[in-house]
RNA sequence: GGCUCCUUGGUCAAGCGGUUAAGACAUCGCCCUUUCACGGCGGUAACACGGGUUCGAUUCCCGUAGGAGUCACCA
């Protein structure tokens, strides 16, 4: 069996969906699991939706992604992977469309805009619908040949039968036949000479030798018409993999409204990369274990198209955000330290212990932008209910609480070291001898250092970072609160 | 509307004729604990419906219903 080779297609057209981005992945691992090759080919055929620097993008977020293509015009030169507007210059596409011509598979068509709106029968939920009538192929060669001569516009459609059908064999979704009739004479060449996806696209898959064609399955329904492409031209058909779709919560396919449809916005939201990739590789697809958490070399190692599931699947944040904190967890500290400064820097302009923060923020956050609400109260004491010194289970009060913070204060005033440690001794040391719970002690304390309902650590921990002095002023605002 | 595809808990999903129908997220409860969190344990929750085929259907076939995709000189 010869090579596996798969490639994406992307349009630079903007940011890069996810739905593209896991097909990307998916193409990636198919060729990978089994030593093959991984191609990009920007197709950028439409010169009116083209965005500068869109290509950049494409490759930069497919590098963070760590999908990495191996074979490209100008790969040596640093970046250059196939473009389709540089091949349409060279002539590849009309070459093979005059070719069909020839064949009688494809046919110069003249009409104009306002001949092909009058052919617009139905308006179905806003959506026109139309199916060219063969117009143009009922000219003779000669009519066709003058009218070029002339300079006339001129688009290049495919020659499809009105009668018989087409079947095609998708790995995931079986054969799937349908009417000719329903295959409209669909544009092969624009009329500014640029061939649509659907030509450049078959051409260019069989140029370069493409075995596996992987794509959304919203090119399900006109895969019989690429199909007849491949057989108009007698080259061998590839293995069609559709992937199904990726939707929102309302399971419609996922869109730019939705705010989390480009990799590009969730980086931006604060997600890494690799949890990102892990979690769309399992949108659609499972392993045969129970395994969730995936580098790029297992998910390599363990991807078998064949299980890709055919329904549609709904892009849960909520579990990418679970994933997410997977890998924080998991993170090298050092590494988090580093993505984590900055944003505790937003809120803290205290001289603290940033690195202690980030220790005890890491196990406790998904996302960077989790940790301003844990932490602010490092930077001021904010205010808060003396309600929260009530608390069942611990069986404090107000006025038990009151009594402790009275009691303890004078302890932490003569307390030098304010370590975690030797806070936590004197504490304890003092509940042996009211024996009474940690709790009922450890409770009030940490509400007025705190202020909050909910700290990421306990409270001798944050007397650690506050300091003495901080912690002490705390204190004493607490007893003062409850004396009211 | 035509055509095509899809249908296991709220979500991702395993299952590929015989199972107490996995697992994960979410949710709920309990335990642990220096509160919350983390962690540990456990609970609630699903085969869309109707016909077949079969000794036996979540699994195979056919309908019905529902959902989605597509019907451009966009990809």
């Amino acid at each position: 069996m010869s090579k596996i080779r798969t490639r994406c297609a992307p349009s630079p057209t903007g940011k890069m969906h996810v739905g593209n981005l896991r097909s990307a992945l998916y193409e990636y691992l198919i060729a990978k699991h089994d030593g093959g090759d991984f191609l990009i080919r920007i197709e950028d055929t439409d010169r009116e939706r083209f965005v500068e620097g869109a290509v950049e993008i494409i490759y930069r977020t497919l590098e963070k992604a760590g999908i990495l293509y191996d074979e490209g015009p100008d790969k040596d030169k640093g970046f250059g992977p196939y473009v389709q507007s540089e091949r349409q210059a060279q002539g590849i596409y009309l070459k093979y469309a005059r070719e069909l011509i020839d064949k009688g598979e494809a046919y110069y068509c003249f009409c104009d805009k306002e001949r092909l709106e009058s052919l617009k029968t139905e308006i179905v939920e806003g959506k026109e619908i139309s199916i060219y009538d063969k117009h143009c192929l009922g000219l003779s060669k000669e009519e066709a040949e003058e009218k070029l001569a002339a300079g006339m516009p001129y688009v290049i459609r495919q020659n499809n039968p009105q009668t018989g059908n087409t079947t095609f064999h998708d790995e995931l979704y079986g054969d799937i036949t349908v009417d000719n009739s329903e295959l409209d004479d669909m544009i092969l060449i624009k009329s500014d000479g640029y061939p649509t996806y659907n030509f450049a696209n078959v051409v260019d898959d069989h140029l370069m030798e493409i075995t596996h064609v992987v794509r959304g399955n919203e090119y399900l329904s006109s895969s019989p018409k690429y199909n007849r492409l491949y057989q108009a031209f007698g080259w061998t058909v590839p293995t069609y993999v559709h992937l199904p779709l990726i939707t929102n919560e309302e399971h419609k396919k996922l869109s730019k409204r939705s705010g989390h449809s480009s990799f590009e916005d969730l980086l931006e939201q604060g997600f890494l990369p690799e949890a990102i990739v892990n979690y769309i590789a399992l949108l659609g697809w499972s392993p045969e274990s129970n395994e969730e958490i995936f580098t790029m070399a297992e998910l390599i190692r363990q991807f078998d198209y064949r299980r890709i599931s055919k329904s549609p699947a709904v892009f849960d944040v909520g579990k990418l955000k679970w994933m997410n904190g997977e890998y924080i967890k998991a993170m090298d500290f050092a590494l988090f330290y580093e993505m984590a400064l900055p944003v505790i820097k937003q809120v803290i302009t205290r001289d603290v212990d940033t690195e202690k923060i980030a220790e005890m923020v890491k196990t406790r956050i998904e996302l960077c932008s989790d940790i301003p609400d844990l932490i602010d109260f490092f930077e001021a004491l904010p205010e808060y209910d003396t309600e929260m010194y009530t608390h069942k289970k611990m069986k404090t009060t107000a006025e038990s609480s009151l009594e402790v913070l009275k009691e303890i204060l004078p302890i932490l005033e003569e307390q030098g070291d304010y370590s975690n440690d030797a806070l936590y001794e004197t504490i304890v040391r003092f509940v042996e001898q009211k024996e009474c719970k940690n709790g009922y002690v450890m409770w009030p304390i940490r509400t007025a250092v705190s202020g909050k309902q909910m700290t990421p650590a306990g409270a001798t921990e944050i007397m650690e970072i506050l300091g003495k002095e901080e912690s002490l002023a705390r204190i004493r605002e607490g007893i003062r609160l409850l004396e009211k």
